[in-house]
DNA sequence: TTCCATATGTAGTAAAATTACGTAAATAAT
DNA sequence: ATTATTTACGTAATTTTACTACATATGGAA
């Protein structure tokens, strides 16, 4: 858990905590914001115990020392603060539930940037670049998702197309083969048909891609699944930000496809680039 | 600004530094992460400037001073933005690449979650929640996004329908009157067809809403312009963020439609999502 | 009670940051 | 061009902060 949160730390911890720690803990989880602010001296002070004390709490959690310390504890706060304390609420104005949307889809977008696993990304693009042919496959939101892939990496002179209907996707499954590329979207990996359909390509020989959450069906029946656990969503003001982070990671995997194809290959996505130019107004600047 | 992040902060601000602070920046944006864990003497070394300058640095940027500077700095990173101009180069490996494709995303969220216009944002929200009827036109990428925006919206009760196919939209457009509202979305608000017919809708007296950038020629045609100004990629590897943002930009609107809408609003949000759940294999935990 | 281990504090030391001040560089005025 | 004046920067002293070594206390087990 590279994110894990000081203050839960703390908290978590606060059983086995010896007086003086304890004293330190509830100092700190009184106002952690202002502890991240004050010296060694007035922390102590606070707390009624000795600065060394507080030293020593601080090692316990695995800090270099006081300073350490503050900084992590810092950056737990800031994560922290919006992954738990933004949602939105009925009294929001625009100023406030604006930031609060953007932020939680930033932070959703960070913790994934650090906890992706590279090795299966490299594995996705290794399926990509020896496609025959890939299908986007993707139900609702996930279909807008598909749709952009498509987009996306048609520019990489490779057969791809979208489907968003469960008949279309299961015709194909079923026509599938080794050398097809059946790349499912899917937030929750729980829809039945979706995993069905997978099911059926899989059986074809033909590889099946996820992008989907962790210990889903879909992992399951799927050759390689890219795993993406976006915190479930409980407020119901907040939009769901897992195709956005869907659409970052198909982003990775087109960079690393245009990456492997080699420089050679700019020209190409250079020349789709420039057919667009007809079909606009040129601007002044 | 209480969003702007330091190291933003730092970078917009470095034209007018003089030469010492120039040094001092430098050595941060070049690492900031190892910035925020050094002294201020170590920090001094490396860019080869006298401690004092460095603290003047700190409180030029509204600090209190160094240990402040740092902690600020910590925490700017951790909302995700960390390094700013980082373009993916041919020898990237994925453990390289991928968080370059998240980071820029990222700082391209905050940059306008920090700009965005919250008044025009309401008077948006003021015209979908009269609309009788709502369009949402975009092509290529931005069809993704308008599709995506169909299926945020269609759960509030109101006849919302996407176009990608301009014959269609064309043939919608001429046919709107005063209640409709057609939202069109182009990345960069310059292509022909799109503006014709944004031209078509607003003849008629229906509202166009434009999510676009800045000063382009559709803001010209349009009711209310959401401007949203993502810088443009010069960088051949990297993606366009900018439909991103944009479907942020409507994850916003809808949360402003819902709040506007009030609570009682809120079981017939429930009962939809409960409508999918029979398509599920129900998750165990 | 005595012993041992753990817990906590005291005092000293080292490190870090800040301030006051002086010199150098750059700019403006003559 | 020269001088005056402002601004930039560094040196050194001071203050604040954090850490270490050591001492004392506290609590449990023999």
């Amino acid at each position: 858990m590279q994110h894990q949160n000081l203050v839960n730390v703390i908290t978590d911890a606060l059983p086995g905590l010896n007086k003086s720690e304890r004293k330190v803990a509830d100092a700190i989880l009184s106002d952690p914001e202002s502890a991240t602010g004050s010296s060694i001296a007035s922390l102590a002070k606070r707390a009624n115990v000795s600065e060394p004390s507080v030293n020593r709490f601080c090692k316990r959690f695995n800090t270099a020392g006081f300073p350490d310390f503050k900084l992590k504890l810092a950056k737990s706060l800031v994560s922290g603060v919006r992954f738990v304390n933004r949602n939105v609420d009925p009294n929001d104005t625009v100023e406030s539930y604006t930031p609060k949307i953007f932020d939680s889809t930033i932070n959703d977008l960070a913790l994934i940037r650090d906890s992706i696993d590279h090795s299966v990304v490299n594995a996705v693009v290794d399926q990509l670049i020896q496609a025959k042919r890939v299908y986007f496959f993707g139900l609702g939101t996930s279909g807008s998702v598909a749709r952009d892939a498509e987009n996306k990496f048609f520019r990489f002179n490779l057969p791809v197309s979208f489907h968003d209907d469960v008949l279309m996707m299961r015709m194909l499954a079923s026509t599938g083969s080794a050398g097809d590329v059946f790349f499912v979207i899917s937030h929750t990996g729980r829809t039945k048909e979706i995993i069905d359909i997978a099911e059926i390509a899989s059986n074809n020989r033909a590889t099946v891609i996820a992008l989907t959450s962790s210990s889903s069906p879909l992992t399951a029946v799927s050759s390689i699944a890219l795993e993406v656990d976006v915190p479930e969503n409980t407020d119901e003001y907040m939009a769901m930000t897992s195709r956005i982070v869907h659409l970052v990671v198909l982003d990775v995997l087109a960079t690393g496809f245009t990456l492997r194809r080699g420089p050679d290959f700019l020209p190409h996505l250079e020349r789709i680039k420039n057919s667009l130019k007809p079909t606009r107004y040129q601007s002044e600047d």
